[in-house]
DNA sequence: GCTAACAATGACAGCGCTGTCATCGATGGT
DNA sequence: ACCATCGATGACAGCGCTGTCATTGTTAGC
């Protein structure tokens, strides 16, 4: 029956307000208000004072009242598939960093909860107002894209070059990617090729631009693997266990990601095939153990951390007042050979 | 005044408040905000008429402002060291979904960014007023623990049972983990024993009991290395170099976490050392690869889900206006053996 | 000495919402 | 028929802060 959920509990009475700062520091609210949010407003002496009253109350803002009024909540919400996904941690660390340094916050919101829909996501999302939204890709509801184009909220997408961007776009082409790929592996003469695949919609276009390219150049593709998300080693030994068995003779094993290639990489070695002698092995992503597994995997590196600073700045121009400036920026990749091709 | 058609929404570029949908509803806003927030409390003719004006306008609840009022936020904030640490993945997705199914919303902090320091984190935190925090490690900074202690907040600390808790603790004893390791170790006979540990409190205290455990049982720890965190597999590698430098005949390798595990075993390989035949390796975590490996990772296993659900339940049952119980519970961890030991 | 310009501070309103209490019929027990 | 009860709805105030404009010294310029 008890619907009114009581308020949380305020262990020594009131907390601490403006208000009570300002009485301390014999000064008005207002002018504390700017000692925080305007110093240079405020002369040095008063500041002072103000600032001891704030240590002596131990005194922490509320945003959610200054944000009201100001129509500015300082807050910048990144989705994120999940925290387990690597290949976002250099872009959110640097992102994070650069928002930090301009007084954004940035919090991370995971997109793939289980029961969790998109459109309500991104509800829940809107309704804290932040400033500004980062998206590790791309919104697949219309009505949630809606949202954010009526709202006229600064955004980046990233980690993708797709067609019709909300606002910004920091990424690569997922498709050049692919067919580089491809071409890595013809150059160095494979002859059977392997394809071990994620389900997810940016590996899936890398994959076709890497099959168009390979059957381009009158090269078999012995077999073809798909695996689900949330991809993990445990597909990679399997993946290639059943490549094999749908061709015994392949040399290569194209990888959608440098997780399933470590995983092949294991049970190679395992069936004592000699990597890149009896197979070669190509990852995607560069992860910190592609370049120390055994063999070291050949594999294509993203400047992730280039994809956050860039998002950054992108959205700091935003917040200053610049127009919505349609940025496309291609921070393009790179095909590191090491010693599994 | 009945008959002027229902106003486009939006078409001045002012967002979309209660007001406007209570006009449209023809109901007054309180009626609105309890369709959204308590709709058992209205007729269902009513709520449908609202909800068809909540769709019609796109009307997303401004958080801030109720917030402001309700004195929740309906907000848990939860700090990871970075998204980058798989250890922490499974137990944010429970936490998430748990809180998410009680209409809380989780958002990840990232709590090792450089140049942010711990209290200004926190503050920077509480100035968004979350209705609950979690922590995956203890705070290190008196001034912050105050902070929270004062407010009052619901706080979970996890992934360690450590000695003078804030509120709440979900996690493990390290130093059971480490003694719990080194005899699995010792009753396998290894005579040599080499330590390959990461720079951090935890890890720290794991090494200690493991240290200890085997001197008291009389092994030999040949050698000891330390390496810096982020630990990567890279570190793993050029470990067992230099702890081979260091003693040659080491017959075990302990490490501190999964990923310098894995490092290792590449490293052996790359020597031409059988694992565990010259060499045992014995890791912590079990991270998703550890199973995968080859030889397959023995280790640690600590049900990370786990945490998250239990940290969950607290929260929600403190949300619910429980006492501050100060709960404490041991997930306990399991000995995984596999096939490097 | 007088005005203009500026620096420093304050008063006030109101951001968008919900807690609280009031109101008004409908229902049911006696 | 009468009161107590309950379900459904609304009026109003105010959460804690900042945008805006006003006010008060203070200094420079001539």
């Amino acid at each position: 029956m008890s619907d009114t959920p009581p308020p949380i509990p305020d262990a020594a009475g009131r907390t601490v307000t403006l208000d009570d700062v300002a009485r301390i520091a014999k000064v008005s609210a207002i002018t504390v208000s700017r000692v925080i949010n305007r110093p240079h407003l405020v002369s040095e002496r008063t500041a002072k004072r103000v600032r001891s009253a704030i240590a002596r109350t131990g005194y922490v803002p509320n945003l959610l009242a200054g944000g009201l009024v100001s129509q500015r909540s300082r807050l910048v919400i990144a989705l994120v598939p999940s925290v387990a996904n690597p290949a976002f941690t250099e872009t959110m660390t640097h992102l994070g960093t650069r928002l930090a340094a301009a007084r954004y916050q940035l919090l991370l919101c995971q997109s793939e909860l289980p029961h969790q829909e998109e459109s309500t996501l991104i509800d829940a999302v809107l309704s804290r107002r932040p400033d500004a939204l980062v998206l590790t890709k791309p919104l697949s509801t219309p009505t949630a894209r809606q949202r954010l184009l009526a709202r006229g909220l600064p955004v980046v997408e990233s980690w993708e070059l797709n067609a019709d961007p909300i606002e910004a776009l920091v990424g690569f082409s997922h498709a050049a990617a692919g067919a580089a790929m491809a071409r890595h592996m013809l150059d160095h003469g494979y002859q059977r090729i392997g394809l071990l695949w994620s389900e997810d919609q940016r590996a899936e276009t890398r994959r076709r631009a890497c099959l168009e390219t390979l059957i381009e150049a009158g090269v078999a593709v012995g077999a073809q693997a798909a695996v689900p998300v949330p991809v993990g080693m445990r597909h990679g030994r399997e993946g290639l266990a059943r490549l094999l068995e749908m061709d015994p003779r392949l040399d290569a094993v194209i990888c959608s990601i440098d997780l399933l290639a470590q995983g092949v990489l294991a049970e190679a070695q395992a069936r004592g095939l000699r990597v890149p002698h009896d197979l070669g092995v190509l990852g995607f992503g560069d992860f910190e153990f592609a370049a120390h597994t055994h063999p070291r995997l050949s594999t294509v590196r993203v400047d992730s951390a280039r994809i956050g600073e860039l998002a950054a700045d992108h959205l700091l121009r935003r917040l200053e007042g610049d127009k919505p400036t349609s940025l496309v920026h291609d921070v393009g990749f790179e095909l590191l050979v090491r010693e599994s091709t």
